[in-house]
DNA sequence: CGTTCGATTGATGTTCTTCAATATGCGTGG
DNA sequence: CCACGCATATTGAAGAACATCAATCGAACG
């Protein structure tokens, strides 16, 4: 994907949720940034530094995580293409979480500076990007409220139903059929388990529902069911607000 | 505590974190909403229900949760005198949360218009806005971090910590002494255990590290090994940020 | 063709939950 | 003032979920 096709990607997810004026569509199409490439499993954000720019995924998948002091990790949120993976560090430039490729990807660096400025000049800009940082937040709530109160085949199965859900709405892919090139252990780092129980958590999930993962894709057989069985709602997602 | 200390109490925890003109802390300053008394366990927001009010905490404890199928709760945020517990909904007036009074508490609801008015008219406020929920979503993380990568006790420990920082760093109480009137009930739903545990958990605690519950307060004998068995950094708090 | 990474499976141990009972403090009505 | 009821704290015993350790298998890759 270009990097411009990148940037009508976030712009339209911004959209999603939020109503601003062509001026400022245009002002928001026009952002720019360094375009990186990064191998997988490759640190592109380190936890406690500082950073001068925000990421916006073009291509692959995208992990933000928190590293523990033996150096285990969790991953808190997953981004896909068109995500702003770290909107987060513009009002916050020395952040606590790390950003990390689970793939090769491809990443538009946009330097802190043209974002805030857009933010200081035009109001509605600044409130579409604070909403979105709390659409964000919301997701993590979620994530949060599984680890604490979900078993580990609720969590993975609401898991798969919330990536699905996103790809769609972001119509990158079909909810029952996306790409999510993800191995077992990183699913294990963000749905806090070990690769040993995601192995047996997926399978159970293949039984149960049909759940395939085959070529860096998930292929859900029965829908309905996975949404069930992970008591899954998607009004976390804020995908139907509009302000 | 009176309404305008409250206000005076949230003036400060944003200049905290974020550099604002005299006339702006002034207008922030002027900020009035209405006085509510929440009963114990009362219910202020509830999931998916729509509010035209942000929820500064005057007195009392709140929590922010997310409700489970079953009824079960996850608290995914504790808020202390002076926190707006719902900034969030300014630019998010259908939250997926709740907001519940753990204690009898006391709220000041600040209308949205008042908050997005402002906001609008002055671009480091609203920058100063954003931040404030950045720092709180950076605090969910930790959490989300915790419950999927730390054991009870080190999760327990590490809460304790966190409560204690923001008392001092906020300035209504002394780390190792402070005011926090939790049941242990309420303590499993945040810290996503069952109230036996929870017990078992403080009880180790209390020998290992003398941390004692008593009388709505929480004192800590050994804060030092209170802060290695939580592994607590307090980076992500982001109290010395100033931008 | 060997090496490496990821997926898979089995056996065993630990943590946390569940169920159940008892204790303790505190407010309320008698 | 005392008796009672209710919420919270505490403890014990048994079970379930998940972790840990260890090994095998298969595919991709140099």
């Amino acid at each position: 994907m270009h990097s411009h096709a990148a940037v009508a990607l976030f712009v339209r997810r911004i959209l999603l949720r939020s109503v601003v004026s062509p001026g400022e569509v245009q002002a928001l199409s026009g952002l720019e940034g360094r375009r990186v490439q990064a191998s997988r499993g490759q640190d592109l954000v380190l936890p406690g530094h500082g950073v001068h720019h925000a990421t916006l995924l073009v291509s692959g998948l995208l992990a933000r995580f928190d590293q523990m002091a033996d150096g285990r990790r969790q991953i808190t949120a997953l981004h896909i293409p068109g995500d702003m993976a770290d909107l987060h560090s513009v009002p916050m430039p020395l952040p606590a979480w790390g950003i990390q490729a689970l793939v090769p990807s491809v990443v538009l660096q946009i330097p802190h500076g043209d974002l805030r400025g857009l933010a200081e000049r035009k109001p509605a800009i600044a409130m579409a990007f604070w909403r979105d940082t709390v659409a964000d937040a919301s997701i993590l709530a979620k994530w949060t409220a599984n680890l604490g109160r979900a078993d580990a085949v609720t969590r993975t199965a609401h898991l798969i139903c919330e990536m699905g859900m996103r790809m769609e709405a972001h119509e990158l892919d079909q909810r029952h059929d996306f790409a999510l090139p993800i191995t077992q252990a990183q699913l294990a780092d963000a749905l806090g388990l070990t690769t040993v129980h995601v192995n047996r958590t997926v399978s159970t999930l293949r039984q149960e529902c049909g759940v395939l993962f085959e070529q860096g894709r998930v292929r859900v057989g029965d829908w309905t069911g996975l949404v069930r069985r992970g008591n899954f709602d998607d009004g976390y997602l804020m995908l139907d607000v509009k302000a």
